[in-house]
DNA sequence: ATCGTTAATCGTCGATTAACGATAAATGAG
DNA sequence: CTCATTTATCGTTAATCGACGATTAACGAT
């Protein structure tokens, strides 16, 4: 059995069983920027005051500051935030068109199974 | 699994400052449960086939089998897929009314920012 | 110039994840 | 019964994650 991993039969553009994630890539690093109880916390609490926040993240999630600030950096990777710099302060915003991939993903999941008979 | 989250490492009726993830943790579960592109993968080829597939996700996804039905299983704990069994095989159906509180919550964020004429 | 506030970063530690091979269980075929 | 097929599970290893405290950087105010 040719056991090949997951990254390793990425090179080029080769026919034969190339899984092709370059699609699928985005929408796992979405979720995976989502997958964590504090995350979702602050974008619950981004969305609820699209104001921009500082540091009331850090109270309202009650972890230590750096921690908040590291799972802020995540979502700022994954472009699900915004942070414009206010010194000493920093602006959070929610932006939500970062995750329109993952929404379009679910969508067509469920689109999928309600009405395969379109062609 | 989830063994200590967040909200495990608060002290309770310490400040008043109860965060309550009882509504976010759920979503960062289904979030978590997508959080790699062998699972989306997944998630893409059951959408496609609506069939129950049994060992071509095995070939599809060019992971090894043990890899693969360890994913199987994170994404059947998180009630996003389940198995049917008919031995020796196994046939895996999508359930896209797992994934609908992922949904919903991006639903509520894009509408928190687009109207929030409400006060 | 010094202090206070706010964020980001560094280093560390324990827990979890992801991957694999090997093995076991269950069943249909010969 | 024996073999082939398919899946789940065990054990292991390397990598990543999540949390924290301590430190640093950048300002505004005194």
């Amino acid at each position: 059995m040719p056991a090949k991993t997951v990254s390793a039969n990425i090179k080029d553009g080769e026919d034969g069983e190339t899984p092709d994630r370059s699609a699928t890539d985005p929408i796992a690093a979405l979720a995976k920027a989502l997958a964590h109880p504090a995350r979702i916390e602050i974008v619950r609490i981004l969305a609820r005051r699209q104001t921009c926040i500082g540091c009331d993240i850090v109270e309202e999630i009650g972890l230590a500051q750096s921690t908040t600030s590291e799972h802020l950096r995540i979502m700022k990777t994954a472009g699900i935030i915004t942070g414009e710099i206010e010194r000493p302060r920093v602006c959070y915003s929610l932006n939500p068109a970062a995750l329109e991939p993952l929404r379009h993903f679910l969508g067509e999941v469920s689109n999928a199974l309600a009405g395969p008979k379109k062609d």
